[in-house]
DNA sequence: CTATTTGGACTACGCTTGTAGTCAAATCTG
DNA sequence: CAGATTTGACTACAAGCGTAGTCCAAATAG
């Protein structure tokens, strides 16, 4: 496994704004983070040269301003996340993920419904 | 809501320890994460105190060293954590992340029957 | 009661994070 | 080209975290 950077929450933002379109300017990232968040040019600034040095982005120069480009897809950071919380809180096993969400906050019908596809599916697609 | 503690990594150790069991004293605690963490006591210490301050734990005050008790529940903790990560990473439904592990990783024959089992009682017992 | 051991309160210290400011180089505007 | 503006590199700084050490009071041993 090639070590997965640690993101941070807020450097999660820069990244999600990359991730659903890159490459993208400093500028541009922070226009759009700005309404969301409120967060100065700077601030953005500072998290995209962290990320890079973390190796999560790669910037080209260009006249104009430096391109970023996510360099991690999103699948895979969702996974070492969604993986490591499952194994901590849940000790590796889904159902009782899904069991506990139902409990604690019930599942819609639609929830339901898709779990019941999914199941379907599972099960046949072996 | 009440606000729930933030818990850090280390601390999510010894409140581990507090779910299985309590009240504790602090050199049960730290005998007890001697051996999987290798802490100094005087770092598990650091940490009651830390949680003891966020509220996460209480102390009393006994003959031989005070007893800490876990104060918010496995589950109540369980929930908040669990709850932020889908709702970030899966925008709060929880049929994608199942999605997403067993794309990812695989589901089990057990994990799949589980699941199945669970559905079927969700569609019925709503 | 006194010497020893133990537990806890406080202190330390380097790293990460959130949130920017400074300053100089590159770029655009006339 | 010279001034104005935009970018990026570097700096700042407090709070949180991982990991302990110090030092004093309390319990225990004789």
């Amino acid at each position: 496994m090639s070590e997965m950077p640690t993101i941070s929450d807020a450097e999660m933002q820069v990244m999600e704004v990359l991730w659903t379109a890159a490459p993208k300017t400093a500028a541009a990232i922070a226009g759009e983070l700005e309404g969301r968040t409120g967060w100065h040019r700077k601030t953005v600034n500072t998290l995209l040269s962290r990320l890079e040095k973390k190796g999560a982005v790669t910037a080209e120069p260009a006249r104009g301003g430096k391109r970023y480009s996510p360099c991690v897809a999103r699948e895979t950071y969702t996974q070492s996340v969604a993986g490591a919380m499952v194994e901590q809180l849940f000790g590796g096993r889904v159902a009782p993920l899904v069991a506990h969400f139902a409990d604690a906050r019930g599942l819609s019908a639609e929830d339901v419904a898709d779990l019941e596809q999914l199941v379907k599916e599972l099960k046949t697609d072996d």
